[in-house]
RNA sequence: GGUGCUGUGGCCGAGAGGCUGAAGGCGGCGGUUUGCUAAACCGUUAUACGGUUGAAAAGCCGUAUCGAGGGUUCGAAUCCCUCCGGCACCGCCA
């Protein structure tokens, strides 16, 4: 979220910034402050009115006091005339904030000064600094799901008949290797690199969708849950509005429904409760920075993605995950972005996985975010490099959407916190990686020494 | 889900139509005292918007803000309604 304080006084960077995105900012600017002007014109009028019917009510008090009636009538009076002049301008108040709150809500953050311009994935740079390894040379290499289901632990047919597509079975050992990935890389974090271990709830409230940039703009990407009960009440409600109202305009039943429905969402990454953990809060120096991991389901619609990874375990509506969050000084978090970085990084060392890293052009970041890295792993099965972690400072535009600021050693609170979040990694993916790098002329699949303590011992996975 | 209670500043908490931007306490900041620290004492301590003085720092005046929105009233933190949180008990339940 943008704060209109910051706009107005800085326009043209503003303009410029979401231009880098490809956006008209020069016409959501003028557009932002033009209402923020009449806004401000509206207040003085509506504060004049204000202060003569304040005043006017204290006189009349005085003037009972004094019995003199007549006074307090004719104040009265003219009272009453301000009255509706108020209530007038208090709605205008209204709209016009709602307006500048609900523009704002859906501009997204203005990226750092040397994140790359560049319309889509193309324009993203590599960082030669952090590419690490070499593609192995896998004789005739196979693609994950081949692997895995050869090996007899890994059923999308099963998944399909109980839950639909993009969702699998995984069995055995190879349900096991998730785990294990799980533990893994929490110990690294925790161990390594003071992340805080945490257990969050994946069923979370609008307020935090908001807080960290899901909603309002991305509810397609999102799924809900509410009980067949309350969606039933949210039916008869907006039914009941129709009926008797007809509706509100350029709404439709379904819409309607959703304003009245009380649901939760399911995170679509753990970055969404850990980040909102310090929501509304003002945090004290000494506990920045405060980082936190976590390994979670996420879901995801994927409602834009049809056709893309049909196959296998890259895009699934429900996969696991271990997020890293950090919360920090404004002057710390470019530092904590690099480090971040790092820890992610170590997870695919430790694997000995092949990876390179790329920043993200303006054109290829996420709403929330200021400057992206993403980690890709290779592939050999798919002879490509894919994303396996996205690392993303998102400076002050979530905090300024969750309130929460910090407070510095001398007390005085300083304004909002920064936030950061990646993935430190997508767990199904690794095991995707770890099969197709891996794999054996048999069919089998070995496991990387790091990870062999974590499978009592194993050295390799093999069919049953 | 039902019933009851509840939402006030950085935090705790009083306030029950006008004298309340809000008692008191804690915490923070400044100071006095003091070998040091602590204690004690004194002072101070919300945000936004508008206006105004000023080179600026800042000051002064006004307006709004006591979960959100609406209503009653000349006047609402206070009364009424709706919604959103929280707590407790009951029901159901891993």
């Amino acid at each position: 979220m943008h704060d209109i304080r910051g706009i107005r006084d800085n326009s043209d960077a503003f303009a410029q910034g979401l231009a880098r995105r490809g956006l008209d900012g020069a016409a959501i600017a003028r557009d932002l402050l033009e209402r923020d002007k009449a806004l401000r014109e509206l207040l003085t009028r509506l504060q004049t009115q204000q202060a003569r019917r304040n005043e006017a009510s204290k006189l009349i008090g005085q003037a009972k006091q004094k019995k003199d009636e007549d006074q307090a009538k004719s104040l009265m009076d003219e009272v009453a005339g301000l009255k509706d002049a108020i209530q007038r301008g208090e709605g205008e108040q209204r709209e016009l904030e709602a307006a500048v709150r609900d523009a704002l809500a859906v501009i997204p953050n203005i990226p750092a000064a040397d994140v790359p311009d560049g319309a889509d994935e193309r324009a993203n740079v590599s960082v030669p600094s952090r590419a690490f390894g070499t593609p192995p040379a896998v004789a005739n290499p196979k693609q994950h799901f081949e692997l895995g289901e050869a090996l007899g632990q890994m059923d999308f047919e099963r998944a399909a008949k109980v839950s639909g597509a993009r969702f699998v079975y995984l069995k055995g050992d190879l349900a096991r290797l998730e785990r294990a990935l799980g533990a893994f890389m929490l110990d690294i974090h925790t161990g390594q690199f003071g992340y805080t271990e945490m257990s969050p709830p994946v069923l979370v409230r609008d307020a935090a969708m908001f807080g960290t940039g899901q909603l309002p703009k991305f509810k397609e990407d999102l799924f809900a849950s509410y009980t067949t009960e309350e969606y039933r009440r949210a039916f008869d409600e907006a039914m009941l509005e129709f009926d008797t109202v007809g509706g509100p305009p350029n709404e439709t039943l379904q819409e309607r429904i959703g304003h009245f429905l009380k649901r939760h969402w399911l995170i679509p990454t753990a970055e969404v409760s850990l980040t909102n953990y310090v929501n509304d809060e003002i945090l004290a120096e000494a506990e920045l920075p405060m980082r936190l991991t976590a390994f979670t389901p996420c879901f995801r619609a994927e409602a834009g993605a049809a056709g893309k990874d049909t196959r296998g375990m890259i895009r699934m509506h429900q996969f696991s995950k271990v997020e890293l969050v950090s919360i920090t000084t404004p002057d710390k978090s470019n530092d904590e972005h690099e480090r971040m970085t790092d820890a992610a990084q170590e997870i695919l060392k430790k694997l000995d996985l092949a990876h390179r890293v790329v920043t993200l052009c303006t054109g290829d970041m996420g709403f929330s975010a200021r400057k992206t890295y993403d980690i890709e792993v290779w592939l050999p099965g798919q002879n490509a490099y894919r994303e396996i972690s996205s690392c993303s400072n998102c400076g002050p535009f979530q905090a300024l959407r969750m309130n929460t600021r910090w407070r510095a050693g001398d007390g005085k609170v300083k304004g909002p916190v920064h936030t950061l979040n990646g993935s430190g990694l997508a767990v199904g993916r690794t095991l995707v990686a770890i099969l197709e790098n891996y794999q054996q002329p048999d069919g089998s699949v070995a496991i990387p020494n790091a990870l062999q303590p974590y499978m009592g011992n194993k050295t390799k996975i093999a069919k049953a």
